[in-house]
DNA sequence: GTGAAAGCGCTAACAT
DNA sequence: ATGTTAGCGCTTTCAC
C-alpha cells in the first residue's frame, strides 16, 4: 500500500508538506504543491483515513441501529439519515438489532471501540438503558430514535404516539364504533406502550369503558406475528367492530387473518393503524392511519447528533406531529352485525 | 478517553500484558489477567479498533454498495450480507449508490481511505468498470453482486438472468401468447440486456418474430417509473397480450397502468416479472415470476470475498438459478380480445 | 514555505 | 510470564 512517505520520497519534499497538500492548507507553493499532486496521480496514493482518524480522535462516521431494516418505515428512515450524513462528510454504520438486547449491547460494544463519532439508536425497549448509559459513560454522542426509553431523559428525535393513537381512536368513535380492540406490541417498547395507553385515555375520555378482552399484544416484527386474534371468537354482541394495530405489520397480519375469516373490512369491521402500509401501486391506499415522516426523522437525527458533536450539551428534543389519513377502512359505522 | 496506558498503570504491568489479555492470549498468569481484567472493569475500558486497525492494516470491515435499499430484493441482500458478516466477525458498511456513477466512485474512493477488508458491488452499470478498476490497483478483494460488468473477467455473484427470461417467455409461449412484450431497464446493465437478449432469443427459437415496437426501455427503480406504454396504444390486433417486465418495481407500475386502461390481468392481458414483488400478506401472490435468492445472494458474497481475503486469487464465480413460479396472471391464453 | 521530531493507541518481535 | 523497543500512517508543534 502507498503511503505518505511514497509520495514524500517521489516529490522530493518532506511527509509534512504531503499533508498539507492533501488537507488542503493554503501555505504550500504553488510549484511544490504540483509537485505533490503529481506523484499522487501518479502512485493513485489514496490518505489512510485510519491513520488519520487515530491522530484526530475522530472517525467521521456515525452509525445507526435500527430494530428491523425490512419494515419500509426504517429503510426509509435509514435513507433519511444516510443521506443527511453523506451531505456533511459522515459516513454512516447501518446495524440491526432484530429488536434483540443481546445483540444492540454487542454492536454498542463494537461501535465504541471503533470510536463511532456518535450513535442514533431504535432502542430495543426500556432494556436498552443498559446500552445507553455504555454509551453517556463513554461520552459519545447519541439520541434516541423513533422511540424513548422509561426513566430516561435524553436526545430524541421521535413522533407522537400519544397523539397520533388519540386521534385515530377519537375518529373511530366519530364513526360510530363503541367496541374498539386494540393491537399492540410488547410493553417494554415506549410506542408500544403509549399507544396502548392513549388508546384507552381515548375511550374513557370519550365515556367508554375498556375492555380487556379486547386488547391484544403482538410484536412489530413481521415474521412474529400471530394470526389468531381472541376477540374475533367473542360472541357477535360482544365482538369489536374496529381495531387498532400499533403498527404497518401488525396492520398486515390482521387484513389478512381477517379475510381468512370472510370478514370485509370497513363492512364488518373497521381497521386502522400507525404508519403507513407498503401497498403496490395498483392498489389505491385503503387504510385508515396515523403516519410518522420517516425519513425526515432520520435526517432530523443526524443533524440532532452533528450538533451535539459541536457542542455535547445540546440536547435536542424532537417531536414529530403525526398525520391522520381517513380512508376507505374505517367509513360510518353502519351498525351492521359482523358475520 | 481511557487508553491502555491507563489501564496498564492501574493494574501495574506493562502495556503489552494488558494487551495480551485483551487478545485472550494464553501466556498470561492467572494472577495478573485477573487484576488486568479487574482495571478494565474499573474504568470501563474499551480497545481502539483504530489503532488495532492501523497497527494490523485490516479493518474487519465489508462494505456492501447497493442501487436502491428501498427495492426489498436488495434489502434482503442486506440482511444476508450483513448476518453472514456478523457471523464471521466483520461490520458491513452500507452504501446507496441510486444507480448513480459519480456516486458509486465518491463511495469506493473514501473506502479505499477506510482501508476497508472487501467490497461488494451492485454495480450501477458498464461504466463501473472504473470504480472497478480502482479496487483492484488498490488490491483490495472485490465481488460483483448481482450485475456483471461488460468486457470484464472477475469475482462475482449472481442470477442468471438469461435462463430466467427463457423460462418466464417460454411459458408464456407454452400458454398461447405470440404477442409478447417486454419492458426492460437501461441495456447498460447487464441484467437488463441479458434479459433483453433472453426475450428476444427465446422468441425467435419458437420462430416467432421480434417486434420493435413491442421492446421498451424503463427504469429499475421505482420513482422513475414511466406509466405510458406506446404498444398499449396499438391496433388490437397488433397489441400485446403478455408482458414481460424485467423487475418487480417495473411490474408494480405496469399493474398499475393496465389497471388505470381497465385491462383485466390474465384475461385482458398476462403479466410476468423478474423477482417477486412485495404484496401485503392478505394478497395472495398471483404474478408469475422468476425468483431470485437474495438473501443468499447477500450471504454467498460475504463468504467469496472472506475467501478472497485468504487466497486473492481465489476468483468465485457463483451464478444462482432461478425459480419460476406460475401464478395467475399468465393462465391459459382464452384468444379473448384486448378491451 | 518547508521540515524534524514526537505522538495518536496499539502490538509484533525481541528480550529477559 | 512479563517487559522493552519500534513502528503502523498520519498530523501537530515548533523550528528554520
Amino acid at each position: 500500500m502507498v503511503t505518505i512517505y511514497d509520495i514524500a520520497k517521489l516529490a522530493n519534499v518532506s511527509t509534512m508538506t504531503v499533508s498539507r497538500v492533501i488537507n488542503q492548507k493554503k501555505n504550500v507553493s504553488k510549484e511544490t504543491r504540483e509537485k505533490v499532486e503529481q506523484a499522487i496521480q501518479e502512485l493513485n496514493y489514496v490518505p489512510n483515513t485510519i491513520a488519520q482518524s487515530l491522530q484526530a480522535n475522530r472517525m467521521k462516521t456515525l452509525a445507526l441501529l435500527v430494530t428491523d431494516i425490512t419494515n419500509p418505515f426504517f429503510t426509509q428512515m435509514t435513507r433519511g439519515a444516510e443521506d443527511e450524513a453523506n451531505k456533511q462528510g459522515y459516513q454512516l454504520l447501518l446495524c440491526n438489532t432484530d429488536e434483540n438486547i443481546a445483540k444492540e449491547k454487542s454492536y454498542i460494544l463494537a461501535l465504541l471501540g471503533k470510536r463511532i463519532d456518535g450513535v442514533m439508536l431504535v432502542p430495543s425497549g426500556d432494556e436498552s438503558l443498559d446500552s445507553i448509559s455504555s454509551l453517556r459513560q463513554a461520552g459519545v454522542p447519541f439520541t434516541l430514535l423513533d422511540r424513548n426509553i422509561r426513566g430516561i431523559e435524553c436526545s430524541h428525535v421521535t413522533g407522537d404516539s400519544k397523539e397520533g393513537t388519540r386521534q385515530l381512536v377519537q375518529h373511530l368513535i366519530d364513526q360510530g364504533h363503541r367496541r374498539i380492540a386494540m393491537i399492540h406490541a410488547p410493553l417494554n417498547i415506549s410506542t408500544s406502550r403509549e399507544r396502548n395507553e392513549a388508546y384507552k385515555a381515548t375511550l374513557r375520555a370519550n365515556g367508554l369503558s375498556v375492555d380487556k378482552r379486547l386488547i391484544v399484544e403482538s410484536h412489530y416484527h413481521l415474521s412474529k406475528q400471530s394470526n389468531t386474534w381472541s376477540f374475533l371468537q367473542m360472541e357477535p354482541a360482544e365482538r369489536p367492530t374496529a381495531v387498532v394495530a400499533a403498527n404497518n405489520f401488525i396492520a398486515d397480519q390482521l387484513l389478512k387473518t381477517l379475510a381468512d375469516h370472510d370478514l370485509t373490512i370497513s363492512e364488518d369491521i373497521a381497521v386502522a393503524c400507525f404508519d403507513e402500509l407498503l401497498l403496490p401501486s395498483y392498489i389505491e391506499p385503503f387504510l385508515t392511519t396515523v403516519s410518522q415522516p420517516p425519513y425526515a426523522m432520520g435526517q432530523r437525527a443526524v443533524e440532532c447528533i452533528l450538533e451535539q458533536i459541536k457542542d455535547p450539551e445540546a440536547v435536542q428534543q424532537e417531536q414529530f406531529k403525526p398525520t391522520l389519513h381517513v380512508r376507505r377502512s374505517t367509513n360510518e359505522w353502519r351498525g351492521a352485525p359482523l358475520a
